[in-house]
DNA sequence: CCTTTAGTCAGGGGTATCGT
DNA sequence: ACGATACCCCTGACTAAAGG
């Protein structure tokens, strides 16, 4: 509000502060020679990369998943070993086209799965978790910036990218001089770390032990203050542009802002968790620490000169000033005490991200400075504030900061969450918790994200952002289940009609997933109009005690058993396009195949989509129907695959005229194509194959429009089903 | 009944690709 | 060069099934 909505003043006031301080550290730097070297060569790169000493090898092993520097310039470091001398020697070189594809197959890598790999001897390697041992590492001092000589992980300057004065980027190994001013930068920065640490230019807080992202630091590195997440050359650039831009602000707030935001893209952009990435089709580069969502400790990093940091700057827009009261406040959403018409939230889910620890990262820096600018800052008392975790917490504390926030809107106010997830049970958690806040659900959208051109919607697709609309529930409706439930079905139906008309023909508009998510909203819509449902308020519901126990299983609630018949009812009426006829007379399992079938023939691989699906259809045995697979490589199972697996034995699906048809495209495939045998096979197993021989026919049409391009899994069975039924059609006895 | 093994899965690490 | 996003594969935590 503040900044982006200042206008033109307050940006060219922060441009103008945030250059000088720039410039200032750059001439610092400049004058003490540590980013060029005696050829008048501007460093652009610096990489360096932790080295270890197995207990029985005789040199330090430098660490790296590849030693592909640059795959566009066609750069490698090959470590050499100097007899006699326990640190090998980096020659870092360009090769041929051919070099590269055989060094790209090879790798050279030195860390591979945990385990460190002999550079010279592929067959000797260490686990990282056995060379830590069983005490794990030696936690590091505050003070301390390099790894002490002792310390079982070293870190090493092996690479450094230059431009030369014609302006070619050119890497090189480093020699003694580069090595010189490391050891001048590390200097300079003990010179002035005490003072620093003092006013707060560089961080001193400790690294939380016990946090789900912060404990790897420690684990892995021994890294016990964020200042250790910074090498030297690091910390005496981020410390110099501190001192300049934190230094005589005048109480100016949005000076003071707008410089430790800018100290907060520095410590993304340049630290020991900046990746160095190569890339086929441009020159390699650093990356930023939250380029995930963790604080994963890295092998080998890039730090970046402080002429590399000017594009790291903050800037923005001020071209649309925001004039409106406003007021920015941290606190808890359970105190909130303003009126509000419209309420917008984008709140937690679980233990999704851990924003309250990765924000620590960033508060290191803004320090104590954070306090002087904002006085009603709480700057520790986030991480208790934060409503995470699972179960009975979390949904009380969402519960009470929407009541609250319900209190605090008129009663033609509106709310809206956003909310992302890809397990729609997950998303229907949150609705009950929005219900037991009094709200009422007035329409859910679900915003599709982008899908690449041309091709199926692939892989873990469903990432739209789910917008809830609510008001308030005002008038007092009780009803009882039994009235309920028609007026849910006619709701979905009414839903996925409406979805249906928009997604027409060969590209379609919604994923599977949209029709569920679809379906709990409007379920949703309709029972968050209830105060209460057979007398009982849904607050009780949500907080029921649960089971414990050994074989304890949770029953139900009946507002979950309501949403699930809401995905019954979208399960049931979703008919894949061309077996409407067949559909009736479908027992549960087969319509789940037949789906499953159809959702994946769509690209869908996730088990989670299939289980869902199983849910939705009322079955409880999935894992027949799916071909093995991991995680994410989920399949239906193909008649050949099923071939005589369980056929017709104790499982529900196993003695379907379907498991049958199943067996006998099957049988029609290992005959060579000849139908013959399939068709005995089914006269002589289904009581009434005459009576089922036009729908049996209209699915094995369908079965055979299955046959992809590039998926030959079904070409096979789909070219089996295809003969079959030209069998069954002209079967006349 | 306890122990071992195999299966399951969310999330993260690393990488590729694309748009601006 | 940066930012966004998608994907593959791995890991750790967990759990169900199998084995003793």
């Amino acid at each position: 509000m503040n900044l982006v909505g200042g206008g033109r003043d307050v940006r060219n006031r922060v441009r103008a502060a945030q250059s000088a301080a720039f410039r200032a550290a750059e001439a610092q730097i400049e004058d003490w020679g540590l980013e060029q070297n005696e050829q008048g060569w501007r460093a652009e790169a610096f990489l360096y990369c932790v080295e270890v000493k197995p207990p029985d090898c005789d040199y330090y092993i430098p660490l790296a998943p590849s030693w592909l520097v640059d795959e566009y310039l066609r750069t490698v470091v090959i470590w050499r070993h100097d007899e006699g001398i326990d640190r090998l020697r980096p020659d870092v070189v360009e090769i041929s086209a051919a070099e590269l594809r055989e060094f790209k197959n090879t790798k050279g890598a030195t860390l591979v799965d945990g385990r460190v790999i002999d550079p010279f001897d592929p067959n000797r390697s260490w686990s990282v978790e056995s060379l830590r041992g069983p005490d794990g590492l030696r936690l590091w001092e505050t003070d301390e910036v390099v790894p002490r000589k002792d310390d079982l992980f070293q870190e090493r300057l092996y690479c450094i990218r230059w431009m030369d004065t014609e302006g070619n980027r050119l890497y090189r190994s480093p020699n003694s001089c580069d090595f010189e001013r490391e050891a001048k930068a590390l200097r300079l920065l003990n010179e002035r770390i005490a003072n620093w640490r003092m006013k707060g230019f560089i961080p001193s807080a400790p690294i939380p032990l016990d946090g789900d992202k912060t404990s790897e630091p420690v684990r892995t590195r021994g890294w016990t203050c964020w200042s250790h997440l910074f090498n030297p050359r690091q910390l005496l650039t981020h410390g110099l542009v501190a001192s300049q831009s934190l230094s005589n602000l005048h109480q100016d707030r949005v000076l003071a802002a707008a410089a430790m935001l800018n100290l907060g893209r520095l410590a993304d952009w340049n630290s020991r968790l900046s990746c160095w990435l190569s890339s086929p089709t441009q020159i390699a580069g650093g990356k930023n620490t939250f380029l995930n969502q963790a604080l994963n400790p890295l092998y080998n990093y890039s730090a970046r000169p402080l002429s590399m940091m000017a594009s790291a700057q903050i800037d923005f827009d001020s071209e649309r000033p925001i004039r409106a009261a406003s007021a920015v406040e941290i606190g808890d959403a359970r105190d909130v005490n303003r009126e509000c018409d419209l309420w917008i939230t984008d709140p937690p889910y679980a233990d999704a991200v851990q924003y309250h620890e990765l924000g620590d990262f960033f508060l290191a820096w803004y320090g104590k400075h954070i306090r002087g600018a904002f006085s009603d800052w709480l700057p520790d008392a986030r991480g208790q504030l934060a409503v995470r975790g699972e179960g009975e917490d979390f949904k009380k504390s969402m519960v009470e900061i929407y009541s609250n926030l319900a209190r605090h809107m008129p009663d033609d106010g509106m709310q809206l969450v956003m909310f992302t997830h890809q397990n729609p049970a997950v998303w229907a958690d949150l609705g009950m918790i929005l219900w037991a806040a009094g709200l009422r659900v007035t329409a859910a959208w679900t915003v599709a994200t982008e899908t690449p051109v041309g091709g199926i919607k692939k892989g873990n697709y469903v990432q739209g952002t789910v917008l809830l609309v609510m008001r308030k529930r005002v008038e007092e409706k009780h009803g009882f289940l039994d009235e309920v439930y028609p007026e849910v079905e006619d709701e979905v139906k009414r839903q996925i009609d409406s979805m249906r008309a928009l997604d027409d023909g060969a590209e379609p508009n919604f994923g599977d997933t949209d029709y569920q998510l679809a379906a709990y909203a409007a379920a949703l819509r309709v029972l968050t109009g209830y105060q209460t449902l057979d007398g009982q308020d849904v607050s009780h519901e949500l907080f029921r005690a649960k089971p414990t126990g050994r074989g304890a299983v949770a029953e139900k609630s009946r507002f979950e058993r309501v949403i699930d018949r809401g995905i019954q009812i979208a399960c049931d009426y979703l008919i894949p396009r061309g077996l409407e006829a067949a559909w009736p007379s479908l027992s549960a399992d087969e319509r789940l195949y037949l789906r499953a079938l159809d959702v994946e023939s769509r690209g869908e691989r996730r088990q989670g989509v299939f289980q869902e699906l199983a849910r939705g259809f009322g079955v409880r045995e999935l894992m027949p129907l799916l071909q093995g697979g991991r995680a994410n490589q989920s399949r239906v199972r193909t008649p050949s695959e099923f071939g005589r697996r369980d056929l017709g034995g104790g499982g529900a699906f196993a003695s379907t005229p379907l498991r049958h048809l199943l067996f006998a495209v099957h049988a029609t495939v290992a005959d060579e194509g000849k139908p013959e045998v399939g068709r005995n096979y089914l006269k002589e197993l289904l009581p009434d194959y005459w009576g089922d021989r036009t729908r049996l026919t209209a699915i094995l049409d369908w079965l055979a429009s299955l046959a992809h391009g590039d998926d030959d899994r079904w070409t096979a069975d789909a070219e089996g089903a295809r003969l079959l039924a030209g069998r069954l059609r002209t079967d006349h006895g």
